[in-house]
DNA sequence: TAGATTGTTAATCGATTAACAATC
DNA sequence: TAGATTGTTAATCGATTAACAATC
């Protein structure tokens, strides 16, 4: 589909680009150099020109990158344009935060369900957003339509779930599980781990 | 302080292992080739002995990795012995759950205050943990030794508590609003964006 | 034209990995 | 001794960055 490869840390800084620029829209600026974005971001500023030039040329030689254009550039490139429909398993404390996080499910990605195995929790809504039984996974998936799986359950329970979602042909994964979790190829898997974050903190407390 | 550079990539990995021999002493594991956690995590297994090398030598020729004498190595190395103190600013949806959530803080890392400016949380205790008024922050954090703190505010406070929190000689900050902050850089900071997440992932299922 | 800044090449830097002597 | 696996070197791979022609 690509002609060249794009290198994976180009893929994570893009998201970054984004919400720098989106940020200065908001301020009023009309215009950016890679020099000034890069000094923001705190990148170097040949990084941000190989960056995105990897997706198509976007600037203007003298002038720098108009920040309308660009912002709409990379929605493309990120997919912003589409919506996108997900779940939530696990209606814990993390879950139930995230469900009414206001800006989690904003933009393209829209919470549409919730699911747990709790009987207690089965049935009620959140954010009018409604708590299924675990059991109606596949069911729901279909019905609604759903691509993207939020998972907030337990370590121990992770895995049995993520292969259930996978099942259930969804196309991609946050797990906030802290325990490695393993999927197809073809299944998209980002983890955040809230203790490995911390774990890394630790380390450079420790070592300075 | 340290002889080698320590790559920032195998930092990163470092409680990624933790984890991970974790789980396998739980499973009544007592020994692990580089070769075997290679596998389970997914990186090369030299990969794993050059990581380790830097701090050590941990392992037997021909036997592997003591998985009970790795953890405490690995403990020491990211500072996981010492126990620190840690507040959150911001008791909103993400800062409630947080401090509910049993396991964020375990572990060395313990919760022993949280701040906010709404008049309507202050005074308020969540699982016994005080929400202060912001403007005390210096006090209790002097009075309580804390050297950690947990940023969960909107995007648009995010810079100004950030700034009270170095002022305040704060050691590390994790923060989880929205925005890209700055520190001096003395400060550790770790930035944790959810909806960054939610954008990489988009890249992936709209470019794959 | 002069100044600014991109897109791109090529050099540099750094991280990953294959290979193997050391050794359990 | 034979087999396994580490620690470490050196080769490979890939990412970052300096430099500059193109061009606004």
């Amino acid at each position: 589909m690509k002609k060249e490869k794009i290198p994976q840390p180009t893929i994570e800084r893009l998201p970054i680009y984004y919400r720098c620029i989106l940020q200065m829209k908001a301020e009023g600026i009309r215009t950016v150099s890679s020099e000034e974005l890069g000094r923001r971001i705190g990148v170097n500023s040949a990084q941000i020109r190989k960056d995105l030039t990897y997706f198509g040329e976007f600037g203007r030689r003298g002038i720098g990158y108009e920040i309308e254009s660009l912002i709409e550039d990379i929605m493309r490139i990120l997919g912003v344009t589409q919506e996108r429909r997900m779940l939530i398993v696990g209606v814990g404390n993390l879950g139930t935060a995230l469900l009414r996080h206001r800006g989690f499910s904003k933009e393209q990605f829209h919470i549409v369900a919730a699911f747990d195995s709790d009987p207690e929790k089965i049935g009620q809504e959140i954010e009018e957003i409604s708590v299924y039984d675990l059991r109606l996974l596949d069911t729901i998936i279909k019905e609604k339509d759903i691509e993207v799986a939020v998972v907030t359950v337990p370590a121990k329970d992770a895995q049995r779930v993520v292969n259930q979602l996978v099942g259930c042909d969804i196309k991609g994964i946050l797990n906030f599980a802290p325990t490695q979790v393993t999927v197809p190829e073809n299944i998209k898997l980002r983890n955040v781990d809230l203790g490995v974050e911390l774990l890394r903190l630790s380390y450079h407390l420790t070592n300075s």
